[in-house]
DNA sequence: AGCTGTGAATTATTTCACAGCA
DNA sequence: TGCTGTGAAATAATTCACAGCT
């Protein structure tokens, strides 16, 4: 969250940010800010701020992001040829190392630069190229089963936009993209002000 | 997150389910899943537990789902044509009323059963089909452009997949996608494998 | 003077534990 | 007996407020 903030600060040229500042744009209160950077180290100037550059720094060495991240998607379909062309993860440390499907007539055409490989490659892609997260963008009924191969080629980290719940053995890490959560959390909001904002006051619990 | 629990029962066919049993499938503790379904009303049983279907309802009221909502989507791009397709929406009570491009040669494309309509058409789009969720899966930047035409057509709700950060007035509910956020907390896990598990241990604050 | 970093105070969330109902 | 619903207790997150650095 702080991280995209700064980014967006870094893109407009601003050289340092006061926790306030940046507390603002993130949407918290400075002093929560401030607690949070405190975990990283001492990285403010008092009496100045943030050096934002140095801070997007640290941050992303925090976060993982200053090394490369090879990932394999497979299912080129529609969401997978979005996901290879999606030009956030290029600039944000991860590399599309290839993009597989089943079905041979896609074999061979050209996504985002790559050549469309079969999943019979699967595992000698994730061992030549060290791809340590594999993305699923398959129907939900191949899904599982590319789950299992990835696991057993040894990737730990899978990210699932088929609306299925993967079963995995302990160690491997799997996060569930369900883009309906989303539609869903606007339709609340929306039935909301219809209601005229009358209703139980607990709905803050769904802002974050 | 309940509500999907609850609906991989109810494709089980599991008839009733106790807290504690839900609150595992869920990932929390059973106090809680009491205490947070409590807020809805009082439609567990003392000693059975919870009607599965009837729980979904009531849930899918409070959230807005039982009624249909339609949803336009601009861009018929990959991620635009990706969106149109997606199982989840259909069942899940949104209702894709038009996807929408600004290029000529896309335009009467046959999408998901729609016909990909001109970006001009979009004011009658919104008051014909009465849409009340705008979806931006343009370029950046088209992205501020077409929601801009969106707020002025009246729509309240917008669900932006470009990767920049859109302005609104007041009263206009705006949820931005980040794809790459997901790929950037497994690689902070993948990190943190590799490292050994050691380092700070505030980490759980990322599970979430 | 202006800001960070952080103890102390406050507020919110989560869990325990059990009364009470089916 | 087996479960829900919920006060009370425990734990966690957030905010205040200010000492201390630049």
């Amino acid at each position: 969250m702080y991280l995209r903030a700064l980014q967006a600060l870094s893109d407009r040229g601003t050289p340092t940010v006061s926790s306030e500042e940046l507390a603002t744009v993130a949407g918290v209160n400075s002093a929560k800010l401030r607690k949070d950077l405190s975990h990283l180290g001492s990285y403010g100037t008092r009496g100045v701020g943030y050096d934002v550059e140095y801070l997007i720094y640290q941050i992303s060495r925090e976060l993982g992001l200053t090394q490369d991240w090879s990932v394999a998607i497979v299912g080129a379909g529609n969401l997978g040829r979005a996901l290879a062309n999606y030009g956030g993860f290029g600039t944000r440390g991860f590399r599309i190392a290839a993009l597989l499907d089943a079905d041979a007539a896609v074999v061979g055409d050209e996504v985002a630069g790559l050549s469309v490989r079969h999943i019979d490659t699967l595992e000698d892609v994730v061992s030549m190229e060290k791809v340590s997260i594999g993305v699923i963008a398959t129907p939900a009924a191949a899904a599982q089963g590319v789950c299992d191969r990835f696991v057993s080629a040894g990737v730990t980290s899978v990210l699932n936009f088929a609306p299925v719940v993967l079963n995995v053995p302990d160690g491997v890490d799997v996060r569930k993209v369900d883009l309906s959560i989303e539609l869903q959390i606007l339709a609340f909001h929306e039935q909301r002000k219809a209601d005229g904002h009358e209703g139980p006051d607990w709905i803050g619990a769904l802002e974050a």
